[in-house]
Parts: structure tokens; C-alpha cells; sequence
DNA sequence: GTGGTCTAGACCACA
DNA sequence: GTGGTCTAGACCACG
């Protein structure tokens, strides 16, 4: 049997947490995000911890950091959308798989999608 | 900000486990689970754990304890057809909440899942 | 006036170096890395200044971690070969720039690298 | 293995930058240079860097200091052809240095060079 | 033993 | 102030 547990480190979490933010538009293209200290405070974690998180970020394109101005959303919006893309295949993946490996067929999510959808607002 | 981390206890983790193979029809009605021994050193955790495991899933009338005999699937298919509806709204209502926190609206769920599973399938 | 120094980050210093190695073939394809603490010993730095480095190669494809084996370079020539052309381009790159900041024009480069090499070989 | 950094002491570096000002004829034969007092503050060093700088550039005849007067260029032109041949044919040392470490033919590195001027140009 | 993560705290470079 | 680097030392997960 496979093993327990295993979260993500921190330092993804927090990332991906700062990418919900943008993908709900809660933090902007070109909007500052708080600086490594303050997040770290707010966090409760080290501020190396944050500081890897924007480093992450940097490299996936979504932040830019400027020495002593702070990190930034990227102004492209292609990036930002492209994000957005990625993070909701990502939940799409994660939902197929855990309905496959509960022996749904694809047909039977979609319908079961539809179906709660359709409870939930009568 | 929320806590990180925050996983789920590994008594619930192998809780979850078990209720999908009985979904998937891996373990059925009336069968015998494996022994709180052996499914103690098979998942590498303490018998105590698997003990919880046991007790909580007795609590949901999905298994049975038969004092010097076992623990068994209960014989109530009306039970496990609950089992499966309630670990597919779950699912369900588990993306939904993802989805909608990240400002897509149920017809672009519905959309994007069928979406992906023609992509998938090219 | 520009500022002086600048020197490149430990860390860089150690990925270069190790690129170097590769590149001349003292790191083959395939072959383990020294682990992260005696590279930090031999080098006479931290283990987390090495462990920086790794995942930098690691992100750049150059070489493979296995938990609880160690790092190995990559086993894909096509990498190792972008590699070498990767970094014989920052060097010649580099020198086109000194020499240009020096007034050579492209020409005078080329022969003043074909002179010397003829010299060198009286 | 060899330790890291080893930055120029910043009187080389600054040596060095007058140097390039001098072949690329930014500053000319008989020319005056800058007062060590001026000299530091432009540069944001310390005046007694400045001054180091300037006595090695006097050891090596490329300028001449006139108490009371300033520092000047030497006027001597063979030593301003010298020093550029010096220049040129240290770069050209370090980049044939570098390419042989990295397993380079002298045949490639004149390719090498050739075809990257080529691609560049295009 | 291996690599991976995290903390605490220092110092640097930039503006 | 900002972000970036480095050290020291701890603990975890994997094999």
C-alpha cells in the first residue's frame, strides 16, 4: 500500500494560494504583493520560506521582483490567462482522476456534474 | 491568513482508502476487511490507528465488527449505494468550490470538464 | 560610473564549475554528483549553498535528483550536447563583447584569434 | 577544489576601465585624467583606491603624474599601441584558455567565433 | 546514508 | 526600506 500523507512544502502552498489570488483577480497584473518580510510575518513562516515561494513565482513568469522595490504581478495578461488555464485543468485533471479511481465513467461525472448543479439551485 | 499543512489524520486517510475499493467494488458486500494486525503493519502505522479506521467506518454503517470473528462490508447494498452517491457529491461539491473560488461560473465547469475529456481522448 | 564587483553568486560559481566538468567529460552522462555534504565540505561551503546549486542544474535538466540515492547527470546527450553549444556561445559571446568594448571591429577579431594561435604554435 | 569569488580588488578594476577609456580612445594621448579627488567621488570609492590605481598606471607607463599639475596620459603613442596590443592579446589568452578547458579544437573556436559573428549579423 | 524543507539570523546590493 | 545570498543547524522522507 502506498505511503501517507505527503503535502506540499510550504513554500508551494503559499504559492499556490498567491496564485489563487491572481486568478481571482484579488491581486492584479502589476500590483505589488507584500514584501518578503510582511508576508512572512502574516504567514507565520521565515521569511526564506516566502522568499523561495517569489523566486518560484519569478520563474514561472507570474512575478517579477525588483531589488529594492519589492515583487510584482507580471503585466502580461497572456501569462496571467495562461495561469488561470493551467490551474483549472489542474482541478479538472485532479477531479477526473479521483472519480475514475472511484470507478465513474467520464460520462457519468459529466452528468453528475450537471445533475448536482441542477439540485443545488432548486 | 489560514494555517498551512492541516492533512488530513491518517486515520481518516485510511478510512477514505477503504471506502474506495468498496466503490470500486474491490471489497463487497459481506467481505471480510483485512485484520487490524495485519492491516497494521501492511500500511505501516500503528494497530491503534487501524483500530480508529475501523471504528469510525462502523459508526457510518459501512463496515460491521463481529466480536472473535472480524470486521466485515455490511451486507446492506442500499448502505453502499449511499456510499457511493455521498463520495461522489463530495467530489462534486469539493470542485465546485474550487472552481467557483477561482470565478468560474457552473457553466464553464460543466464546459471545461467536457472540454478536457474530448481533449483527453484525441 | 557604473558600480564594480558584481561577482556571480556562490551557488552560480558552483553550477559553472560543475557545468565545466561535464562539459569536459570528467562528469559523464549517467554518472553520480558527489552528495550534497561532501561537496559542501570539499568546497568549503554550506550544504544548502550546494543544495541551491543542484536544483538549479536539476531545473535546468542537467542532472537527475533521487531521494535517497543521490544526483546524477542527466542520461540525455541531446541536453549535454546544449550544454556545451550553451556555453560555448556565452564565451564567445563574452569575448565579442570585450573586444568590441575595446574598439575591435568583428574583423580585427578574428584575425588577431587566428594570429595568435599561429604565434603560439612557433 | 579552488575557492570561489576572487573578485579584482576594485584599484585593478578601475585600472581596468581606464585602460578600455584609453584604447577606445575616450581618452586621448597627453590628456589630463581626472583629479583623485574627482576621480572618487564619481566612482564612490575611497580617494587612496584611487590614488593606488593611479601609481600602478604609472608603473606601467601609461600615465604620468606632474605634481602639482594632475595626471596625464602618457604621450607616447608606441605605448598606447602597446597597451591595446597587451589588452587584445590578453582577451584572446583567456578565451583560447577557456575554450580548451571546455575540450575545444583551435580550428573550432575560429569556426566558432566566425559562425556566431555570421548568425549575428543576420 | 541520500536529497528536500524549514528556521533563525546575518550581511549585501540597490534605491 | 526592498529583494538576494549565505550560513548554521534541525528535521523529514525515502531507500
Amino acid at each position: 500500500m502506498e505511503d501517507f500523507q505527503a503535502t506540499k512544502p510550504i513554500y508551494m502552498q503559499l504559492a499556490d494560494r498567491i496564485n489563487h489570488k491572481i486568478v481571482r483577480n484579488e491581486l492584479r497584473a502589476g500590483e505589488k504583493l507584500k514584501s518578503v518580510r510582511d508576508m512572512a510575518v502574516e504567514s507565520g513562516v521565515n521569511p526564506n520560506t516566502v522568499q523561495r515561494t517569489y523566486s518560484e513565482l519569478e520563474r514561472m513568469d507570474i512575478v517579477e521582483s525588483r531589488r529594492g522595490q519589492g515583487t510584482f504581478v507580471t503585466e502580461d495578461k497572456g501569462k496571467l490567462q495562461q495561469l488561470r488555464d493551467d490551474l483549472k485543468n489542474e482541478h479538472i485533471s485532479n477531479f477526473i482522476n479521483q472519480m475514475t479511481e472511484m470507478g465513474f465513467s467520464k460520462n457519468e461525472m459529466v452528468k453528475g456534474l450537471q445533475n448536482y448543479i441542477q439540485k443545488e439551485g432548486e
